[in-house]
RNA sequence: GCCGACGUAGCUCAGUGGUAGAGCAACGGUUUCGUAAACCGUAGGUCGUGGGUUCAAAUCCCACCGUCGGCUCCA
C-alpha cells in the first residue's frame, strides 16, 4: 500500500508541509499544530475558501487556520450569527417562515415572513435576548449532507418553510447541505438550509446589535411575497462593536440633510414636490465654485461648452430609443401645438444634434462637447433621499466623437481628468470594468473594440481595476469609478461608457482619409455625476467643513466694537477686491459670540480687529481649527488665503 | 409603488382625551466687549391636510400629502 492512502500532505501557510491520517479534519489538523491555535480555530481557509473548521481536508491542500485574529473569520461569525437569529425569530414566532440571510459589510440580514405580526423595534431587543441564550446555550453547528433531497423538501413543505423548498427544488443538484443546531446532547434542535461555511458553534457569538427593521421582497422580486427584513452587525470583540456604533453615530452627523439645516444649504418643499432641489446662496456658491473649476478643467482639455433645451419634441425620443428603453424614468408628455414634448432625461440626444447639424471630417475629431445639463427623471416616490437621489439633476455631462483608433487615447484622457478632480476633492478611488451583459445591442466585435479600449487605458495608467463581469449596459461596456470618503464610506463616482448603440441610432459619421463616411465613436463620461448628488457627497465627505476654496463664506470681519467698523470695513473691501468671499459681521454681541457663531458656520477664517489693528493696519487672524494665530498684516493676510484659494485647500 | 416609523413655533424637542410649552433663533431695548453663548423684554403655532369618534382631539380612528429606514433602480 503506498502513503497516499492512509496519509494527507497538507502545505501551510508559511510554506511548511504537515502530514495527516487520512480523513483528518481543519481542527484536527490545527490541533496537530498547537493546542493554543486549536482552542481558538473557529474555521478554515481552506486552498483560499473560507470552510468550516470539521471539514474534511484532502491531499495537497493549502489550508490556513482561521480565528478570530483573521478577518476572514468576521464571515463565518455574521453568517453563523444570522441563523442563530433566525432560530431565535422562530423561538418567538413560531409562525416565521424563514427566506434567506446573507452577510453584508459589517454584519447581516434576515429575510422572514411573519403572518400576523409585523416587526417593531421592541421585537428587536426581544429577539436579541433570545440569540443571547442560544449563544449561551453554545449549541453545535453541524454541517448536514441532505441524503434525500426530495424527502428534505416534503419535509420544508410539510413545515411551511415554501421559501427554503423552493430553494433547494433549484440546488437539488449541488449536493445541498443542511446547518443542523445541536445541544451537547447531540440532539437536533433547528436546522436550515443553508451552503455554509459556519462556526462551530454559537458560544463564539457575543457582539452583535439588530439594528433596524425593513421591508423587503422574496427574490427581490415586487410581484413575490412581501417579506420582513432585520439587519444586525455582529463582531467578535464588544469594543469592536462599539467602534462600529460610534462609525455609525459620526455618519449620522455629517447626514448632508442635517448639515443642511445648520449651515443652510438647501431645501425641498411640499409646494413644489419632493425630489426638486433648491439651492440656498451658501450651497450655490459651492456649486458655482465647483462649475468654474470644472469648466477651466475642461477647458484646458479641449472640450467645447454647448447648451441643449430642456425640451425635446418626442421624435427625438424615438430616435434615441429612450421612450423604448427608458420611458418608464421620464415624465409624461405636454402637448405644444399638437406635438407632443418631454422633459429631458439624458444630454446626448441633444450633444448628437449638434454633432450632426453639420459634415465632420475625420481632422475634426476628437470633438468633445460638455454640458452642465439638466435632466428631470421619474424616481418612484420612496426612493428619494435628500440631495443624493432627486427627479431634477444637472449632471456634468459629456460626450465625445472620435474615430476607433482614438477612442484609447480618449478614455486615457478621460481616466487622467477623473484622477485629477477626484483628487482635488479628496477622494481615493477605484476603477470597475463593466463587460457585456447578457442582453446586448451591437456585435461582438463592437464589444471586444470597446471594451478593449477601455481595458487598454486602465493598464497603461496602471490603474488598478477590478473587472465587473456583465455589468455593462446594454448598450455599452463602462468603467465605472467608486469614490471613498474621509469615513471610508463608498460613493458612486465617474463613469466612462463606450456607446454601441447611439451612433447608429443617429448616423452618427465623419469623412474618412479615404473620403467615405464612417460611424463614429461616441463616448458618454460624467466626472461629478450630478451636481446634486456630488455636492450632498461633498457635504459628507467634508462634514460640513469645506475647504477655503469652497467655503461660501472664506472670512469673516470681527470688529470688537462700533468704533472700530470703519476699520474693519476698510478691512473687508480688500479681501472682496482680491476676491475673497468676506463678511462682516458687527452685530451688536460680544465678540465671543460672533466667534462662536462663525465657528459654528465653519468659516475657515475670522479677522478680529480692534485699536491695536486699526492703528497698525493689521488683522487678528483665527482659524476656525488651529485657533488664534496671533496678528498679520492685512497683505499678508490677503497673500495668504489667496494662496490658499488658489492652490484649492 | 410596496413594508414600517414619524410629522407640535424658523431649528431642536416636551406635551397620551380637559385652556398648546421649553431652549436656541427672530424682533425691541440696555451693553461696546480681545478669541466658542452679555442682560431684560416682545412676538411667534388652525399641532402636515381633510374627514370621523367624543360634551371635549395635538392626543383615538380613517384617507391623503410629506419625511425617515429599507425593498428595486440609478446621476
Amino acid at each position: 500500500m503506498s502513503k497516499v492512502e492512509t496519509q494527507l500532505t497538507i502545505n501551510l501557510p508559511d510554506g511548511s508541509k504537515r502530514n495527516l491520517e487520512c480523513g483528518a479534519t481543519a481542527a484536527d489538523l490545527a490541533q496537530s499544530i498547537a493546542q493554543g491555535l486549536y482552542r481558538k480555530a473557529v474555521g478554515a481557509l481552506i486552498n483560499g475558501e473560507i470552510r468550516d473548521l470539521f471539514s474534511v481536508l484532502s491531499d495537497g491542500d493549502t489550508v490556513k487556520i482561521l480565528t478570530a485574529d483573521d478577518v476572514e473569520s468576521l464571515e463565518l461569525l455574521r453568517h453563523s450569527t444570522a441563523h442563530v437569529m433566525a432560530e431565535a425569530v422562530q423561538r418567538i414566532f413560531p409562525q416565521a417562515k424563514i427566506a434567506i440571510g446573507p452577510t453584508i459589510t459589517d454584519g447581516f440580514y434576515y429575510d422572514f415572513e411573519i403572518p400576523g405580526h409585523t416587526l417593531s423595534t421592541e421585537d428587536l431587543s426581544k429577539i436579541e435576548d433570545e440569540m443571547k441564550r442560544i449563544s449561551q446555550e453554545n449549541q453545535r453547528i453541524v454541517r448536514h449532507q441532505i441524503p434525500d433531497v426530495d424527502k428534505q423538501i416534503s419535509e420544508f413543505k410539510n413545515g411551511g418553510e415554501k421559501f427554503k423548498a423552493e430553494l433547494l427544488e433549484e440546488h437539488k443538484h449541488e449536493s445541498p447541505t443542511l446547518y443542523l443546531m445541536q445541544d451537547k446532547d447531540g440532539k437536533t434542535i433547528w436546522n436550515d438550509l443553508c451552503r455554509g461555511p459556519h462556526l462551530p458553534n454559537t458560544g463564539l457569538i457575543k457582539a452583535f446589535k439588530l439594528l433596524k427593521v425593513s421591508g423587503s421582497y422574496w427574490r427581490a422580486d415586487e410581484k413575490r411575497e412581501q417579506l420582513q427584513r432585520i439587519y444586525a452587525t455582529c463582531w467578535w470583540k464588544t469594543s469592536d462593536l462599539e467602534d462600529y456604533l460610534k462609525r455609525l453615530e459620526e455618519a449620522e452627523k455629517r447626514d448632508h440633510r442635517k448639515l443642511s439645516k445648520q449651515l443652510d444649504l438647501f431645501s425641498v418643499h411640499d409646494e413644489v414636490g419632493p425630489g426638486l432641489i433648491f439651492w440656498h446662496p451658501n450651497l450655490a456658491t459651492i456649486r458655482a465654485t465647483i462649475e468654474d473649476f470644472w469648466r477651466d478643467v475642461h477647458r484646458k482639455r479641449g472640450y467645447q461648452f454647448v447648451f441643449t433645451p430642456h425640451i425635446a419634441s418626442e421624435q427625438l425620443y424615438e430616435i434615441s430609443g429612450h421612450l423604448q428603453s427608458y420611458g418608464e424614468n421620464m415624465y409624461s408628455a405636454m402637448d405644444i401645438d399638437g406635438q407632443p414634448y418631454r422633459a429631458k432625461p439624458m444630454n446626448c440626444p441633444g450633444h448628437i444634434m449638434i454633432y450632426r447639424s453639420r459634415l465632420r471630417s475625420y481632422r475634426d475629431l476628437p470633438v468633445r462637447f460638455a454640458e452642465l445639463g439638466t435632466v428631470y427623471r421619474y424616481e418612484r416616490s420612496g426612493v428619494l433621499h435628500g440631495m443624493l437621489r432627486v427627479r431634477g439633476f444637472t449632471q456634468d455631462d459629456s460626450h465625445i466623437f472620435c474615430t476607433p483608433e482614438q477612442l484609447e487615447g480618449e478614455i486615457n484622457g478621460i481616466l487622467d481628468l477623473i484622477d485629477f478632480m477626484m483628487t482635488t476633492f479628496g477622494y481615493k478611488y477605484k476603477a470597475y470594468l463593466a463587460t457585456r451583459p447578457e442582453k446586448y445591442l451591437g456585435t461582438d466585435e463592437e464589444w471586444a473594440m470597446a471594451t478593449g479600449a477601455l481595458e487598454a487605458a486602465l493598464k497603461s495608467r496602471n490603474l488598478d481595476y477590478e473587472v465587473d463581469e456583465g455589468g455593462g449596459v446594454f448598450y455599452a461596456p463602462k468603467i465605472d469609478i467608486k469614490l471613498y470618503d474621509a469615513i471610508g464610506r463608498e460613493w458612486q463616482g465617474p463613469t466612462v461608457q463606450v456607446d454601441l448603440n447611439l451612433p447608429k441610432r443617429f448616423d452618427v459619421t465623419y469623412i474618412g482619409e479615404d473620403g467615405e463616411r464612417h460611424q463614429a465613436v461616441m463616448v458618454h463620461r460624467a466626472v461629478l455625476g450630478s451636481m446634486e448628488r456630488f455636492c450632498g457627497g461633498l457635504i459628507e465627505h467634508y462634514a460640513g467643513v469645506f475647504p477655503t476654496w469652497l467655503a461660501p463664506t472664506q472670512v469673516i470681519v470681527l470688529p470688537i466694537s462700533d468704533r472700530h467698523q470703519e476699520y474693519a470695513a476698510q478691512v473687508l473691501a480688500k479681501l472682496r477686491a482680491a476676491d475673497v468671499r468676506a463678511n462682516m459681521d458687527d452685530k451688536s454681541e460680544t465678540v465671543n459670540y460672533r466667534i462662536r457663531e462663525a465657528q459654528m458656520q465653519q468659516i475657515p477664517f475670522m479677522l478680529i480687529v480692534g485699536d491695536k489693528e486699526a492703528a497698525d493696519s493689521a488683522v487678528a487672524v483665527r482659524h476656525r481649527r488651529d485657533g488664534d494665530l496671533g496678528v498679520q498684516k492685512v497683505d499678508d493676510f490677503v497673500e495668504l488665503i489667496t494662496k490658499e484659494i488658489k492652490e484649492r485647500k
